[in-house]
DNA sequence: TTTTCATATCGTGACATCGCGATATGACAA
DNA sequence: TTGTCATATCGCGATGTCACGATATGAAAA
């Protein structure tokens, strides 16, 4: 049974803090550019050597470095920022971390912003 | 055609500005908060007397204030930060400034984080 | 063990955002 | 014109983000 003088128990109307976080984490040119280029990572890193199949995967920290021209120290928290906010699950692979849309995760943000009618 | 030496020329590729304004004006708790109530005003206004229908120009920032809690100009710079974003239209009635979402906006907002397949 | 190398964390100055009170603007009323 | 009221802008100290170089961590190679 529910608490009966719970304050607002009307469930999913109040803003969750979890989407800020989200949000807060894609309003950053270049995280926002990371998160679209691990969209189809097979394509947008064809010109670096796969470690693993990025379609599993998805793609080591050092290829991100490559392509994005930023300090690898920059890429690394950007990342770490990311998979704190959900948005990209994390695998080693020897040396290797790779990073990896969650597309679930992309599609309930988008929801919390346009529920398609 | 194409210039021959120019850096990423593959358009539609890069992260657009346009959706980091809007991300970042939708990466704060109140922001994004007064985002959800507007998606229907009619309900979540109910206990101020509208000044105009809701359903068509939305709300005013004098009841934005009342619902909110925060000060007065905090409220209008929130506005006025989300319509630079691009996410709500205003309307002046009398002396009342209304603001409601641009679903349009919205709707191609979350398509940038997660295209339906 | 020691070295190497990929990644993470620390510390930093420059800059942006936060939310406010005070004040300006500008529409309408008297 | 003067006053009133809704909204916008200004100025502020506090706090947060930015992107970096330096350094630490930790897995694998030598």
């Amino acid at each position: 049974m529910m608490p009966e003088n719970s304050p607002r128990s009307e469930a999913g109307q109040h803003a969750p803090l979890e989407a800020v976080e989200a949000l807060k984490a894609l309003a950053n040119p270049a995280r926002l550019q990371i998160m679209e280029w691990l969209r189809d990572p097979h394509t947008e890193f064809a010109e670096w050597e796969p470690i693993a199949d990025r379609d599993e995967v998805g793609v080591c920290v050092s290829h991100l470095q490559a392509k994005s021209g930023l300090a690898q120290s920059t890429v690394s928290s950007y990342m770490t920022t990311l998979e704190r906010a959900g948005l990209v699950r994390s695998t080693r692979i020897g040396k290797w971390i790779h990073y990896r849309r969650d597309e679930h995760a992309m599609s309930r943000l988008a929801g919390v912003l346009h529920t398609p009618s």
